[in-house]
DNA sequence: GTAAATACACCCAAATTGGGTGAGATTCAG
DNA sequence: CTGAATCTCACCCAATTTGGGTGTATTTAC
């Protein structure tokens, strides 16, 4: 597959650093398949401009002047949804990396990469991929491993896991086909391993220590 | 950095499929940065020999006789949890996947992929990272998004999320600093706009919908 | 063979939940 | 500017759920 010989992928920038912009801009309108149809240094001018620009993919910081990325990704997806967004960024924040992902970016670099990596990824994400730096895709698989030394039984973590999903006792018990006092026990057990008192403190505990 | 003027990355296969198998081992072999310690048709005698062999990397099937490789990799990682896992497969199911990812894969590769790219994957999950195929990458990225055509007003989302981690009313309100009676009023309408009647039911349907 | 895991039973009181109905204030789009 | 949606709070009621206590029996794993 060839982009050369077809429509040039539409980039719109959003980038507040001036040299960083100019040079995003400079590198991909180099290419033939690429051709950057705006570049703005914050998410508002972006946004009033996006639905008539019309990007096939935006490459977007996260630090900027008034609204942040995070916010520029959610609006974004609500009022042009059709755009790949790719976050590129200084930060490699575990937390900062998911709500960017969950407010809908397809890909996140960090900038430390070299500049081939960037026309790579918005090959890769129109492709149907999800560029990610390599460090960022590590965390991205960690996220959801588990623990293993949970210190709770097979049978705990089942019963944890569908309490974490507001069944009640009874509905576990029915889930499970054992009796609703046995379920009961094995809560009891649970709350005593993680040193709670409460469903609310227990899955809490239990997503932190990952053992659900 | 060069692997091939230090130790040679040990790798153990678990791949059901001779043909597969051998050819796996003569192109890693071929490559002077590793060394194919192990290659087993089952979990159960790769298992048993995982602490002599000490692998650096493991590539695992899923489909496999006896045991089947997500098991395979949750026992792996009890009782070897040094070993890197790349899973290879044809299995491109979206289920298969966060299994997989969640008993400790540290990556997913399809076997419709150039052998070029089995050697750079194991470079680069030695390396901090994650390899995976594209869909596989896009399929991760997108179980982080959420529905940008929710139902639920922001402010119904945000109980509902709360509620998914276990709290009770008493303790919404005390988080959203908005009384208790508030809460049960945004509830129902929760309900009336998911058509559910219980707690487990709407946690269920968000999740199911990526609304929360 | 001992410890952990799994399963079940009964007691009790406080808290939670779901459903109904109504209503004032604010915000936002047409 | 107006009406719809949202956010806020109130009171009624009954069934269910929850957390804590204590005890027991069987199976499994090391």
């Amino acid at each position: 597959m060839s982009y050369q010989n077809t429509n040039p992928i539409k980039i719109s920038l959003v980038e507040d650093d001036n040299i960083i912009r100019e040079g995003f801009v400079m590198l991909l309108n180099e290419n033939q398949g690429f051709r950057v149809v705006s570049a703005y240094n914050n998410c508002e001018d972006f946004l009033r401009n996006v639905q008539t620009d019309k990007p096939n993919v935006v490459l977007m910081d996260i630090e900027l002047p008034g609204m942040n990325g995070i916010e520029g990704i959610e609006r974004t997806k609500k009022i042009y949804p059709h755009a790949q967004i790719i976050v590129v960024t200084v930060y490699e924040n575990d937390d900062l990396v998911f709500k960017a992902l969950c407010a809908g970016a397809g890909g996140y670099l960090t900038k430390n990469m070299p500049s081939q990596r960037l026309i790579e990824a918005i090959r890769e994400i129109m492709g149907g991929g999800a560029p990610m730096s390599t460090n960022i895709a590590r965390l991205v698989v960690a996220s959801f491993q588990k623990n293993h030394n949970s210190p709770l039984s097979s049978r705990e973590t089942e019963v944890l896991e569908l309490l974490s999903r507001g069944k009640s006792y009874t509905n576990i018990a029915e889930g499970l086909f054992i009796d609703k006092e046995t379920v009961r026990t094995h809560i009891k057990n649970i709350y005593w391993k993680l040193e709670v008192h409460s469903k609310a403190e227990a899955i809490e505990k239990a997503m932190k220590e990952k053992l659900i």
